[in-house]
RNA sequence: UGCCCGAUGGUGUAACUGGCAACACGCUUGAUUUUGAUUCAAGAAAGUCCAGGUUCGAGCCCUGGUCGGGCAACCA
C-alpha cells in the first residue's frame, strides 16, 4: 500500500529510460568541488542524486571535482564526506576528477589529432575579446590554424612545464560564431604550476570544468548527470565531447537550485561571511551549511523531509524558511526530551510551603512518545520566567498576576498574593500560596486554571548558557535588494543568555540528545559545552500563538 | 538586441498526459490540552501571465506577445 505520489520530471525521465530498456539500472553522482562546506542547496542535490539511485536500483558515486588546485583543500574533502554520511547517504565509490587526469590528457590529445583542438598563445584578454558577446559573434584566434603536429608538440611541452602560467592554453576548435557562448572555442586546459591536494606536483596543466566533468561522468558510466540550471548552456558542449570522443553517452539534466528566505546560499557569500568574521565559522549555527545545522540541532531526518517536501522543478524558487522550521519541529516534537529551564528568572516564594523541604515530582520526558518520566525537585523558593508575571495583565493573559491562579507544570497550583519590590521599585520577588491538594496527578482541589508555567527550584537550579539564534538576514529576499548583501545582516541573529537556570536533570545532558525546554523551544548541547559550563543552542522556537496575539494589539 | 530556460493561491509542488485545479507550509476560526506546544476540526485564499487558434472540451496542444532568470572567469 504505497502512497501514490506524482513523479517529478527527473523520475519521469528515469522511468521512461528504464521502461524503454535504455538502462537496466541507473548511476548518478554527487560532484562537489572541495573548496567550501556543503549547504542546504547541496542537501537538495544529495537527496536527489542518492534518492533517485536508491529508488530505482543503482548507485551514486561521490566525486570530487578537483580540477583547480589553487582553491581546493583536503580539509574540505573530509568535511564534505562526513556531511553526506551524516545526512544518511552512502556512496558506492569515492572518486576524484584528478583520478582521471591521465585519461583526460589522452582525450585532449585525441581531439588534437582529430583537428578539433589547438594550442593558443593568446593572452586572457585576447581570448576574452575573441569570444565576442552574446549578441555579437566572436573572432578566430591567430593560432587557430596551427597544424596537428605543432599542436601536439606544444601541448606536450605545456605538460612538461616548458611554459609559464597563462602563456598557453588548449582550446577546442568549434565555432567562434556560435550562438552559444560556450561553444566558441572553449578552453580545455590551462597551465597552473600549483600543488594539487592529491596529485601533488605531477601536473602543471589542469583541465577546465567542461573538459573534466562530462568525461568523468562517461568514465564512470553515469547514466543521469543531474546538475543545476546554470549548466544548461554547457549541455551542448557536454554532448559535443561525448560525440567527438566517442565515449559513454551520459546525459545531463538540470533542476532549479534551492533558495531560502532570510539567507544566502552561495559558497562565495558564505565564505565571505566566514572570512570577514560576521559569523564564527562555517559551522556557526546561523549558517545554512550542513555542519552548522547539525551543530544547531537539526536532524538529518528533518532535512531529508524538507528536501522531499520542496520538490524538484525547473523554475526559480524561493522557499519560505517556515517550511524548514516546520520540518524540524515535527521531528523534534517526537524525539526530544522535555526539560524546564528559566531564562530570565523571577523569584517566587511559596509562603505556605515548608522551608527546607524538597519534593521530587515525576514529569514526563516526552508526552508524544514513551511514557518515561524524570524527577523534578520542588521546594519553597522557585524561579519562573519574568515574562510569565504581570502586575496589570491584559485581557487574555493566562499567566501569573496578583490574585490569579496558575499551575506549575507537574507540580501544584499557586496563587499570587503579594509583590515585593526593591528600593528602585523593580520587582524582587513575588509571594504565593500553593494548594497542597492540587498536586499534579492527584488533583482533588477542583480548581481550574488557564495557564501552566515552567519553573525551576532555586536551591537545585543549574546555571547554563543558552544561545538563541534568529535569521541571519533582516530581509526575506536578498536577491531583490540593492547594494551589498552584508548590509542586510540581522544584528540580533545571536542572543546569548549566559545565566539561565535549568532543572538538575539537564546536568546529564548528552551530546546527541535533543531537548525541548518547555515553552521555550528546542535545544541541543553545543560542542563548546563543558560539564562545568553547559551551553545549549536553540534549534528552533516553538510555535507561539500568544506572541502573535500580543503583536496584534 | 542574439541564444537558452521558465511562468498554476502569499510560498513550494501537483493535476491520472485534453475532462472545469489538489497537497503541504503559512494564514484565520473553533475544540481538546498540566507546554498559549502537540493533536483535531472548519475556513479564507489561484480560475492557471496576456491575446489569438485547434477542440464538444485547454493549466496541459499550436502561434504571437509579455514578464522573470541564465549565458561573454585560464571558476565550478
Amino acid at each position: 500500500m504505497t502512497e501514490e505520489k506524482s513523479l517529478n520530471f527527473l523520475e519521469e525521465i528515469i522511468e521512461k529510460d528504464l521502461k524503454d530498456g535504455k538502462h537496466e539500472s541507473i548511476v548518478t553522482r554527487f560532484p562537489p568541488e572541495p573548496n567550501g562546506y556543503l549547504h542546504l542547496g547541496h542537501a537538495k542535490s544529495i537527496c536527489l542524486n542518492f534518492g533517485l539511485s536508491l529508488k530505482y536500483g543503482g548507485y551514486t558515486n561521490l566525486r570530487f571535482d578537483d580540477t583547480n588546485p589553487v582553491t581546493e583543500e583536503t580539509e574540505y574533502v573530509e568535511n564534505i564526506k562526513s556531511d553526506v554520511q551524516w545526512l544518511g547517504f552512502q556512496w558506492k565509490n569515492e572518486l576524484y576528477a584528478s583520478d582521471y587526469f591521465t585519461q583526460l590528457y589522452e582525450f585532449a590529445e585525441t581531439l588534437i589529432k582529430k583537428g578539433l583542438a589547438y594550442v593558443d598563445d593568446s593572452t586572457p584578454e585576447e581570448i576574452a575579446a575573441q569570444k565576442g558577446s552574446p549578441i555579437t559573434p566572436g573572432s578566430d584566434s591567430p593560432c587557430r590554424g596551427r597544424n596537428t603536429e605543432e599542436n601536439l608538440r606544444l601541448f606536450r611541452e605545456m605538460r612538461e612545464g616548458k611554459y609559464k602560467d597563462g602563456e598557453k592554453v588548449l582550446r577546442a576548435k568549434i565555432d567562434m560564431g556560435h550562438t552559444n557562448m560556450h561553444m566558441r572555442d572553449p578552453i580545455l586546459y590551462r597551465i597552473k604550476h600549483a600543488h594539487h591536494h592529491r596529485t601533488g606536483d605531477a601536473w602543471c596543466i589542469y583541465p577546465m570544468y567542461d573538459f573534466a566533468h562530462g568525461q568523468s561522468d562517461a568514465i564512470e558510466k553515469v547514466t543521469h548527470s543531474i546538475c543545476t540550471l546554470e549548466f544548461v548552456p554547457h549541455r551542448e558542449l557536454y554532448n559535443w565531447f561525448i560525440e567527438k570522443l566517442e565515449i559513454y553517452p551520459s546525459r545531463q539534466y538540470e533542476f532549479a537550485r534551492l533558495n531560502l528566505t532570510y539567507t544566502v546560499m552561495s559558497k562565495r557569500k558564505l565564505l565571505q561571511l566566514v572570512n570577514e568574521g560576521h559569523v564564527s565559522g562555517w559551522d556557526d549555527p546561523r549558517m545554512p551549511t550542513i555542519s552548522a545545522m547539525r551543530r544547531r540541532g537539526y536532524t538529518p531526518e528533518s532535512i531529508r523531509d524538507f528536501c522531499d517536501k520542496i520538490g524538484v522543478a525547473k523554475r526559480d524558487n524561493l522557499i519560505d524558511i517556515s517550511l524548514l522550521e516546520f520540518c524540524v519541529r515535527e521531528h523534534l516534537n517526537k524525539i526530544s526530551l522535555r526539560r524546564m529551564v528559566v531564562f530570565d528568572p523571577l523569584k517566587v516564594v511559596i509562603t505556605n510551603y515548608e522551608p527546607g523541604k524538597t519534593e521530587w515530582l515525576p514529569s514526563e520526558n516526552n508526552p508524544e512518545g514513551d511514557q518515561t518520566t524524570r524527577q523534578v525537585p520542588f521546594s519553597q523558593v522557585l524561579y519562573i520566567e519574568r515574562d510569565d508575571f504581570m502586575e496589570v495583565p491584559p485581557k487574555k493573559f493566562f499567566r501569573l498576576a496578583p490574585g490569579q491562579l496558575v499551575r506549575l507544570k507537574s507540580a501544584y497550583i499557586i496563587r499570587c498574593d503579594e509583590v515585593v519590590r526593591n528600593a528602585d521599585g523593580s520587582i524582587s520577588e513575588i509571594r504565593c500560596t500553593y494548594f497542597p491538594e492540587s498536586k499534579s496527578g492527584a488533583d482533588t482541589s477542583g480548581l481550574q486554571v488557564k495557564g501552566t508555567l515552567h519553573w525551576v527550584a532555586a536551591s537545585t537550579a543549574v546555571p547554563v548558557e543558552v544561545r538563541l539564534y534568529d535569521r541571519l538576514f533582516k530581509v526575506e529576499d536578498l536577491s531583490v535588494m540593492e547594494g551589498d548583501f552584508r548590509d542586510y545582516l540581522n544584528p540580533d541573529s545571536l542572543k546569548v543568555i549566559s545565566n539561565a537556570f535549568a532543572e538538575p536533570a539537564l546536568k546529564d545532558a548528552g551530546g546527541s540528545d535533543h531537548y525541548q525546554f518547555l515553552r521555550m523551544g528546542y535545544y541541543c548541547l553545543d560542542p563548546e559545552s563543558t560539564p562545568q559550563k553547559l551551553v545549549f543552542n536553540r534549534t528552533v522556537t516553538l510555535r507561539d500563538m500568544w506572541a502573535k496575539e500580543t503583536k496584534k494589539s
